[in-house]
DNA sequence: AAACCGGGGGG
DNA sequence: CCCCCAGGTTT
């Protein structure tokens, strides 16, 4: 590659110190690293992708539990998809993990391209990083990694200035990924490139002094280590407001609705929400019979990436409701449906029971 | 309160 | 190339 910074070791010498690393501290009792099947792994890399390991292992070992085979997530229905992966946010990776199954069921063959980066990418949800995972743990073929840990090890290890999310800069880094990538031990070495960042060169406070390229290392020379990688440029978010309708019948269930296909919170079941209180009235009006209007409960605050929600709970009973319903459901709290739903609208029902509303081992 | 994270999609 | 979208955890 024509631009890629200047090596800071040589391929061999630096594989030999992470894969030395690694055989010590790294992480070797992974639920995904035994049994190791390309399916177990695409599923455990999807999950990763926003969320660390400590907070994946739970939904990873029950989602297999639930769905053993690509053919089982593939057959499932969508609700039930979305259930697991309640809590676990962006809900569009579970879709797409659904939609990638059944492609891969209709296209090839029954089983996912595990021995191809491109084949890989060309299903919904798997990038390149993702992609080079899942071949290099599940087959041992020469793939490479960039993520999070990765950008911020070799940023720092190459002192390389400018945001990684910048394509100029993210190519230089995987120009550098590639380079440092060997040719045998291909599922340890993705794995100790992932650990490597998750627990040493952490994003606030990098064990430097534990470290085996701290004698090669631009950034940690320069003594400012955190440094690197610099911050995405940052936005102002901008507050909404919502009113969130908790319509109890008589015996005390909750009316939720089903959300669009797509866009935030997608396939999940949430209140029925309006922009204003006149919105609300009108709507009951149309549909419930019979409605008792509480209390406000207090307003609180759930933060997007791209904006601030702020969510007014209006409880309200009613004798049953009257007009056109589709795509809804009196949701029983102490007998919860396997459905997915929206954190804030979890945290709601959360506080109407005892019973967690977490998908339990074994029952889901 | 702010930073973080891999990928999809559109201009 | 750029911007927007999406949610829960950590610091």
């Amino acid at each position: 590659m024509a631009d890629m910074p200047t090596p800071r070791l040589a391929a061999s010498e630096f594989q030999l110190r992470l894969l030395s690393w690694f055989d010590r501290y790294g992480r070797h009792d992974l639920p995904w690293q035994s049994p190791r099947s390309a399916y177990r792994v695409w599923v455990s890399e999807i999950m990763l992708q926003q969320t660390q390991v400590t907070t994946v292992i739970g939904y990873f070992e029950r989602f297999m539990a639930s769905f053993p085979t690509l053919e089982r997530l593939a057959n499932a229905p969508q609700d039930e998809v979305l259930h697991l992966w309640t809590g676990l946010g962006y809900y569009a990776r579970a879709r797409n993990l659904h939609k990638a199954a059944q492609m891969a069921e209709a296209e090839h063959g029954g089983k996912l391209p595990s021995n191809s980066v491109e084949a890989l990418m060309g299903l919904p949800g798997i990038g390149r990083s993702t992609a080079g995972a899942i071949v290099a743990q599940s087959t041992g073929q020469r793939a490479a990694i960039l993520d999070g840990n990765v950008k911020r090890s070799l940023t720092r290890l190459h002192a390389i200035p400018g945001w990684p999310g910048k394509p100029a800069i993210e190519q230089q880094l995987w120009a550098l990924a590639e380079y440092y990538t060997p040719t045998e031990r291909l599922a340890d070495y993705t794995q100790a490139m992932m650990d490597f960042g998750a627990t040493l060169c952490k994003r606030s406070k990098p064990d430097c002094l534990s470290c085996p390229f701290n004698d090669v290392c631009l950034a940690y020379a320069q003594g400012e280590p955190k440094r690197y990688p610099e911050s995405k440029p940052k936005k102002t978010l901008p507050t909404r407001e919502t009113i969130m309708l908790m319509l109890r019948d008589p015996e005390g269930r909750i009316w939720l609705e089903k959300r669009p296909p797509s866009g935030l919170w997608g396939g999940l079941w949430s209140l029925p929400q309006f922009d204003k209180h006149s919105e609300l009235n009108d709507w009951l009006e149309a549909n419930a019979v019979n409605p008792k209007r509480d209390s406000t409960s207090p307003s609180f605050h759930h933060t997007f990436s791209h904006f601030r929600l702020e969510i007014t709970p209006q409880p309200v009973s009613c004798d049953r409701l009257g007009g056109v319903r589709e795509s809804g459901v009196w949701y029983d709290v102490n007998h919860p449906p396997a459905l997915g739903l929206a954190a804030p609208v979890k945290a709601l029902l959360s506080q109407l029971t005892p019973f967690s509303l977490n998908p339990t081992p074994g029952h889901a």
